[in-house]
DNA sequence: TAATTTGTTCGTTGCACCAACATACTAATT
DNA sequence: AATTAGTATGTTGGTGCAACGAACAAATTA
């Protein structure tokens, strides 16, 4: 049985704390006399509560409650500037970096273009780089910094704080969270790009009704986040979500999977899939507009090409994009 | 946002007394210092919570720690004669009963074969005889009965307390906690049967060890009960492990299922399945002995009749047998 | 002025914690 | 065999902290 911390006060504390930091956030603005109702604490207990979030920063007050008999509610909301947090989304080929107030509105952002061929230590670097210059922008700006986020296109160990391994980027083991806490001195979270996505979804997007649903991530690979219960599923390795190496071929298929196995979704429905289909088309028969558009850019075979000729109406590249979609969609 | 209780001091004493129920529960015998231990609770505080529970009669001293230095240690054990409990297994077409102690070991059962295709007033009557029985039995010998727990063959409402709908007894919106809680004046409760024989492998079967996993009850039809991070997963509906109903087949069957559609997972590989199989199979060519066995025996072809027929080497039997166990397993 | 709703104050209750202590045994020494 | 030291167990009484409850102050409408 996994032991779970035992109950004591001070839980009874911070669970009560962040009840109700949860609720303002959700719904502000609520009163002190609002939020006793919704949790069933006592009165004096909100008061003691939203004190001690406002003490923190975290709250304000903002105006009353005109309008209705009795006395006027003082009505809360979270502080705009309780402090930032800086977002930082690792691709396979781009970094964007972004700094958001507490409520999420983003007050600075920017992306460049990654080599992912080239050294890991440049790519890193690269994104320190940029940090760098939206916590010195920030500074100026008298924002206080809470923490930073950042997700990898990867198998994540929460724990540990590193990519346990990126089969787009080919790499092993990366110990994100020392690399950034260390140069940036603040507290570093890392969670895996889809799931941090359908977290995304689930606070602020389509998902937000939502206590079961699948987020499915269509990039250069396949992920996926799992959302049970409300809450999001690693199952019991942690990688509950990466639906991309699931086989869903009845017979193993010719295509092995940079993965080592047979027959894995992401084999069938991702971007390679689709230039391979095109690929394998042409060798049959040439009735395609490709070839030209490829001589006439001097591109290599990719999916903005094909899509190209896909909006031009070549029936290799529809048909293409069309086996791919039912793939996905199976 | 879903609304809990509030944590309040209550809370933090049943959590903790809970606790330490269950660690007594599944690692007797313990001393209230292995307790003090485990849960990094303060010794005092574990004096005080194992006073309450030996209060409450759940758990007793039982002699204590000889050997090795130092005070020996006073054993604790959950107390055997606790109380007991009713189990009900409400069946198809049998109803099963049984008393147990507080750790499970049954100390009585009846069962009895019912008929599924006759009232149904009749079979829910049936049980409540058997279960009078037990009840007056347990009496007899000073038993104090702290509930009955029962499973259905089919969806169930636990707050309502009912079998929403069962398949194979074509019932519908049975108030089961109703009707027994009212003839015995006990706590009731109710789980799907599925769902009931995966919590058992969790806790005393083949699961023991598992967070996460998927059980699979074959019986006339194909239920399933699915433990996610440890914990039975319902799913938004409730339904989440009714896998027989899972369409399995990429191209719709011409089999339709009484659920209504069409390719259930239940409709290749349940018993009626292979019965059809065999039936399909005579049509076609006769070189089989089971129709002979039927003339002996004055059977209707069935689920014993075909094994017999297996076990004598009958090719048709045989490989009916093969392709649902092949479904089974797909 | 009465009624109503909001939010605060202050004393109470219940829980876990801590430190000191009593208890009951083993192991080493005389 | 008797004595003493050492060690782990479990209890006692005091403390701090969290929520609660009742009374009250505050701010408005009717």
């Amino acid at each position: 049985m996994i032991q779970k911390h035992p109950a004591d006060q001070a839980f009874v504390r911070a669970t009560n704390l962040s009840q109700v930091l949860r609720l303002i956030h959700s719904q502000s603005p609520l009163s002190r006399a609002q939020l006793a109702a919704i949790t069933r604490l006592n009165k004096s207990t909100v008061s003691s509560l939203v004190d001690e979030l406002i003490e923190l920063g975290l709250v304000h007050e903002t105006g009353s409650n005109i309008g209705g008999t009795g006395r006027p509610a003082t009505l809360l909301e979270i502080d705009p500037q309780a402090g930032n947090i800086i977002g930082v989304e690792f691709g396979v080929d781009f970094v964007s970096v972004a700094v958001t107030d507490i409520l999420g509105n983003i007050i600075w952002r920017r992306r460049e273009d990654a080599d992912p061929t080239g050294d890991q230590d440049k790519m890193i670097n690269q994104t320190l780089v940029i940090v760098k210059d939206a916590i010195a922008a920030g500074k100026r700006k008298g924002y206080k910094f809470l923490g930073l986020g950042m997700t990898a296109p990867g198998t994540v160990d929460l724990k540990k704080g590193t990519m346990i391994f990126s089969p787009n980027l080919h790499w092993h083991n990366v110990p994100f969270v020392k690399i950034f806490s260390e140069s940036t001195k603040l507290k570093v979270f890392i969670e895996n790009d889809a799931n941090a996505a359908a977290i995304a979804e689930h606070s602020f997007g389509t998902a937000r009704q939502c206590e079961d649903f699948l987020f499915v991530f269509a990039g250069v690979g396949i992920g996926g986040g799992l959302f049970l219960n409300g809450k999001l599923y690693r199952g019991k390795n942690g990688y509950a979500g990466e639906i991309g190496h699931s086989p869903i071929m009845a017979e193993p298929s010719q295509n092995v999977c940079h993965c080592g196995n047979r027959g894995c979704w992401e084999t069938y429905a991702n971007q390679y899939s689709i230039i391979q289909r095109v690929q394998a088309r042409l060798e049959v028969r040439r009735s395609s507009i490709i070839p030209k558009l490829m001589a006439e850019q001097n591109l290599p075979m990719g999916i903005p090409l094909i899509k190209q000729a896909a909006d031009a109406g070549d029936r290799e590249a529809i048909d293409s994009f069309r086996e791919a979609g039912l793939a996905m969609g199976q």
